[in-house]
RNA sequence: GGGCUCGUGGCGCAACUGAAUAGCGCACUGGAUUUCGGCUCCAGCGGUUGCAGGUUUGAAUCCUGCCGGGCUCACCA
């Protein structure tokens, strides 16, 4: 790469020049603006306490220096305390004509050694998926895709959260308004029959506060009161002894749902490695807590609920068990931490892809597994990641606002297939063909729409938007791909690059945005966030059509160059291939 | 109230973690096809980067204060 070599360079030539080492980090290399003459510029200002000089003198000085040791170099110009370097054309083409012998460029060539384990969706199967959890899922595989190019061998893991409260809800309701509604019998998909009677559990708690409150109790002692939430609290005591008559219905409502979950899954082609039930963890998570009681660790109140103090890490005290003797959600964390190194050891990490609101959680969940001793646990990360608004505010399911992630699917599916067939070129493609296009282009422009943000960020979803054709979007880059599939169709075999042909300003340029490509994923796994790829292959798909749109490619009479212009787009679709790939987004050949 | 976080053209997002005149998309205005796929390209309009100080050769970026959002501090998950 040029920029390292510049780089040693540039060291060499402050060492002779100004008698100082320095190390090849403390140089500045950036790509040159485009209203300045040059490639690759280096900023000198950090240069000065070395030279003593003026800005324009460094610069002169290691310009002289650089282009008389780096026969790669043709010429240079300084402007303020910026030197820019104008890079030879040979250079640029022996680099494109190394790359494109390279199907997998910007992959990593070997194994790192190194093992992830990343979890993501992670849903409660008490509701169905939504939007939140649509950029929840599409991160977390992304991620997984990109560890994955950087030679890591990554697990995909979901913690079910299948046990808890929130399950006894949806189940008390059943039972008392269900009339035995399963499925089959309503031709709801589990998920959402499951869902529905959360929701009604919700409103008959809702109604006794109101009329507890109306009797003259305050709100507070009401919702503690409120009979259908007591009897909920029975059912998870019951539940965690196993009680028969619970833990059937228990098992057959989850059953629902994991079959209305699997759909979803598929309809978004997402797999999983290794999955883990809360039910099963949670009892590991209470022998360590308990563990942890007899060694001092953790503490017991006089109610016998036990505590951890994390006073060391400046955080608040955490209750680990409930005085009935029932885990939360924290306990059952820590089991399945366990778990997991237990089932993987030596992982080089264990990372959470949880929203934003969990922060403080993570927080605790790993001093917890500090205080416990496990030397792991500073390999635990959260990937967080902001909420998702829509236009109208907040998503809030009591106000029915809720974006559904199957209604969300179809909808950008079929939003797809109107918009193609009235635009596509689709004579030669068979009805299945049509329909596994449609879903490319829908689904893609989906995952594209939501992993465009950065991460942290919250971000803003618009219906509307979403499957646009037009600007920063997931079609624009698959027509991009398609485009360049069809010229290639008709360019004919392969042959090498000439190192001496001529090279315009956009070619260049081009070429450039194509070997930042490994530098695009490097960044990408190191901050675990997609949306850098993204940024990076709009870019050059961008630069891409700016040049097809500036000279022939296949009518070009000169040979050398039209070879050149049908690697440089040939090129660039894999590029576009293998980032799109990385995010989870396929590419057609035609649409 | 404590902690974390974010305020960038009308809207949605960038800015390589301190560098040149803060970029892009949507929207709006005007152009481009005897051309390989026009879901394309080119140009114009539009910003005192929430406000006020400070550090620096250089600040959207770092520090302090204020204003305004979001999240969080559960015997919920």
């Amino acid at each position: 790469m040029i920029n390292v070599l510049l780089a040693e360079i540039a060291v060499a030539g402050v060492l002779d020049l100004y008698g100082v080492q320095m190390d090849t980090s403390a140089i500045q290399i950036q790509e040159t603006k485009k209203e300045f003459l040059g490639d690759l510029t280096i900023v000198v200002f950090p240069l000065l306490k070395q030279s003593k000089k003026s800005p324009a003198d460094t610069a002169l000085e290691l310009g002289n220096y650089i282009s008389t040791h780096c026969n790669s170099v043709n010429a240079f110009n300084v402007v303020k305390g910026f030197l820019n370097l104008e890079i030879a054309n040979s250079y640029w083409l022996s680099s494109l004509s190394e790359i494109s012998n390279d199907i997998d460029f910007g992959y990593a060539k070997q194994n790192s050694g190194k093992t992830y384990m990343v979890e993501y969706s992670s849903p409660n199967t008490n509701k169905p998926l939504h939007l939140g959890h649509l950029r929840n899922i599409f991160l977390g595989d992304s991620v997984t895709n990109i560890l994955k190019a950087h030679g890591h061998q990554v697990y995909r893991t979901q913690i079910i959260n299948d046990r808890g409260i929130h399950i006894c809800k949806s189940m008390y309701a059943w039972l008392k308004f269900g009339n035995n509604e399963t499925p089959e019998t309503t031709g709801l998909k589990g998920d959402k029959l499951v869902g529905k009677y959360y929701v009604e559990f919700d409103r008959i708690y809702k109604q006794e506060i109101e009329d507890l409150i109306a009797s003259g109790i305050t709100e507070e002692e009401a919702k503690k009161t409120a009979p259908s939430i007591l009897e909920a609290q029975k059912m998870l005591v019951r539940w965690e002894s196993k009680d028969s008559e619970i833990y059937n219905l228990w098992k057959k409502m989850n059953s629902w749902v994991y079959e209305g979950f699997s759909k979803t899954y598929q309809s978004m082609h997402v797999e999983f490695d290794q999955l883990y039930y809360e039910s099963d963890t949670y009892i590991g998570g209470k022998e360590v807590v308990e563990k942890g009681v007899n060694e001092g660790l953790f503490y017991k109140k006089e109610d016998s609920s036990v505590w951890v103090d994390l006073s060391a890490w400046k955080l608040d005290d955490k209750l680990l068990l409930r005085a009935d003797g029932t885990s939360v959600y924290m306990t059952q964390d820590i089991g399945t931490a366990i778990q997991r190194h237990k089932d993987f050891p030596g992982l080089s990490g264990l990372i959470y892809t949880v929203g934003n609101e969990q922060e403080h959680h993570f927080k605790v969940l790993f001093a917890i597994l500090e205080t416990l001793g496990f030397d792991w646990a500073k390999e635990c990360s959260h990937l967080s990641y902001g909420m998702v608004d829509l236009p109208s505010g907040k998503m809030k399911s009591r106000e029915g606002t809720v974006v559904d992630a199957d209604d969300l699917i179809a909808t950008v599916i079929n939003d797809a297939r109107e918009m193609t067939e009235e635009r596509g070129h689709l004579q030669s493609l068979s009805m299945i063909e049509k329909e596994a296009l449609y879903n490319t282009i829908g689904l893609g422009g989906l995952k594209y729409y939501l992993l465009r943000v950065d991460p942290k960020r919250g971000m803003m979803f618009d219906p509307k938007e979403s499957i646009d054709l037009n600007g920063n979007t997931g079609p624009f880059i698959q027509y991009a791909f398609a485009r360049i599939q069809s010229l290639l169709k008709k360019a004919g075999d392969r042959k090498d690059i000439r190192l001496d042909t001529d090279l315009s300003l956009i070619e260049k340029k081009l070429i450039i945005e194509l070997l930042n490509f490994p530098q695009a994923i490097n960044e990408s796994g190191k901050q675990l966030n997609p949306s850098l790829l993204i940024n990076y292959t709009y870019d050059l798909v961008k630069q891409f059509n700016s040049f097809y749109q500036s000279v022939p490619i296949l009518k070009e009479v000169d040979e050398c160059t039209k070879n050149m212009r049908i690697e440089l787009s040939r090129m660039t679709s894999v590029v576009i291939a293998n980032s799109m790939r990385l995010l989870g987004i396929d590419v057609p050949t035609q649409m």
